[in-house]
DNA sequence: CATGAATGAGCCTTCATTCAT
DNA sequence: TATGAATGAAGGCTCATTCAT
């Protein structure tokens, strides 16, 4: 940007971000132990020792990796607070856009298998994703379906559980993507997948009134 | 020696099993490369040379491990072809109570962190638990879903997605009870969840007449 | 021993010993942070990572060396303690013949440089050598000065600051050793140094009786 | 720049003294390999890559700091070449009076510990060391005890000994304040330990006539 | 001259694998 | 078979040195 064109040593301000990139790719590909610095500085086009500079340890590069993951999540957090307080069906089709629009754009199936097959190996990564992210979402999403209960909206159960019920095959067909497509295994389109599934579940979750 | 009482004392036949046993426990909470030999030949109550007597290599085991865990989950596959030609509804109940029998009793989330967290760098054990498991048993119960349609028991829609949509939940329950449950996340019980769930669901995928 | 003769695998219980003394070797010619562990395995005659069956860390291992040099110079305290209660120069003489006698066996100036080169990288190293060694020592000598003093038989003067000066000589005799000699400086022969020494200084230190 | 207080600003003219200086200090308290550029650089106020402007290489600061270390020594070479040819023991009371000086003031210890500790890593440096510094100062002493022998006021014996022996007791007080002191050992005090010992020394070295 | 970000060779340490017993 | 001491290749990390600015 200085003087007219990118010169060939990139900005500084720029790098944690790129090493934190490749990082990123390098982790949810291997998971933690598997992942060599080589790799990642090389993906990042800087040194070995570049990588110190900015981080610690490996542990410490892992650990901003998977904390950064949070933040563009936490969008829907807030997307999800500004829900316009319509009809139960609206609200739920509305979040789950945004999270298919997430899930087609993030590297979620990477972020996914990192924070779940570290989980015992890094706790407090598992604690920070839970209490900053996955607890506030559950508990947004239950909440909402509570309120519906309440408006007569939605069948008696557990809001919590329908929360769950309603993410999770999102989740896995993520999950399926991260695992089972490179071998060979026919992909699920995540949209569609989600759209008859809400459908689905909403067949059966709105009372008689809310349904017509 | 130990004239005594040799009875007690474990089969060599058993060797490999009580190492693979160890191994899965190991693996599962570590993944491949975070796990150690010597804590496997601990658990398993062998010396580390042992081992070798029975595996080449780690990478040998570690297979060994992923492919032996597809065998108790057979039993599913079984279980769906001898069911009952009755209503779609029982049906799925009941296999769902097999599947959740089995997540009850064997080691499921960590066999299910192993498989995807090591699909890339294993890629033909993920292709092994596609091609003799998860294909077998998601076609299965699609299969079910597109008879029961044919039947006029089930709406349209894709059948293959109508079988991740029914059994997504529990595997995420299953992943949440490894993930967050430990650092303090309240658990889900996994019956009452598959309950509501399948409740929840084939309210809205049955057909007027079926759900009568 | 075992079956007639030595096996071309040395017996195990011999290894650290035999580590400890090849990285004496290297410390004290090296320093503790230009010791290469390589080097010290490669003269302790077994591979790099054999030196982690018996030390954790390069420093454990430093550690080791160091403090198991103190067990030498222990029997000096003995020495000193078992001193028959004669006229003080047959006391000095005799201690001093077993220091000359322990300096020309153990490679007391290696020692040496290590502990006042690495005192303030290893500080507890310093308090070790001090109160285990240096301290009980000094303080012998100073004690056999103060009751020598009280016989009448040494004149009046700080015991401590007359032990000191009894060794002083002998230790930078040592240091020049290991220091000047390598490149060129004609050497001192420690025996005659410090008969020359006692001699000397006793004929400062003794009373006119005590001289007689 | 700060076209205000130009004169405040050190002279570029310094710098290699500033660098040289806080080399020292780093070298002595971590010796050679030990010691971090960063340090030194942090230390004498520059960056890392000044060093570079002055000194080819850690290699060459070293060799840098331990070369001038030598030349406020020589100021006791001059003064005892300067002595005046009166008794012997004046002459050492003398020089003994401006190495404790000397002792005080500079960094003794430090040096010390560098020369001897890295002879063997730096042997161009000992050599420098003994061949411009210690051996012209021994010699000179010894030259002068072998005067007073000629004269008839020492006793025989060997007076390069002789020189060691009396010298020896402030090294080993410096080494002491360096090595044991900071682990909470008392002190020795250099001046006091100097007089007494050169009191006992001298008593034991002066003949009759001469101690009269 | 001066800076400090970047490099990469080198070292400590780990751990899968071997092998003498 | 079984052991566990020993190996050595590999990888995380450091730090002297360089160089674009």
């Amino acid at each position: 940007m200085d003087a007219g064109e990118p010169k060939f040593r990139r900005r500084k301000a720029d790098r944690p971000d790129e090493i934190v990139a490749a990082a990123l790719a390098v982790f949810a590909e291997k998971g933690f132990a598997a992942a060599k610095l080589d790799e990642i500085a090389r993906r990042a086009g800087v040194s070995k020792g570049a990588l110190y500079l900015y981080f610690e340890t490996k542990e410490d590069l892992f650990r901003a990796v998977v904390g950064r993951a949070i933040a563009p999540n936490i969008v829907l957090l807030k997307a999800m607070a500004a829900a316009h307080p319509g009809p139960f069906p609206d609200l739920v089709r509305g979040v789950a856009r945004q999270i298919v629009g997430l899930v087609e754009t993030a590297p979620m199936g990477g972020v996914l298998k990192m924070v779940v097959g570290e989980a015992r190996n890094f706790p407090e990564l598992a604690r920070v994703w839970h209490d900053e992210l996955v607890a506030h979402a559950l508990g947004a999403m239950a909440g909402a379906v509570a309120a519906a209960q309440a408006r007569g909206e939605v069948r008696p159960g557990d809001p919590r559980t329908y929360a769950l019920q309603m993410i999770a095959p999102l989740l896995v067909g993520v999950l399926w993507r991260e695992t089972f497509t490179p071998v060979g295994a026919p992909p699920f389109d995540l949209p569609s997948l989600m759209t008859q599934h809400l459908d689905t579940l909403l067949g059966g979750m709105l009372t008689e009134e809310a349904r017509r």
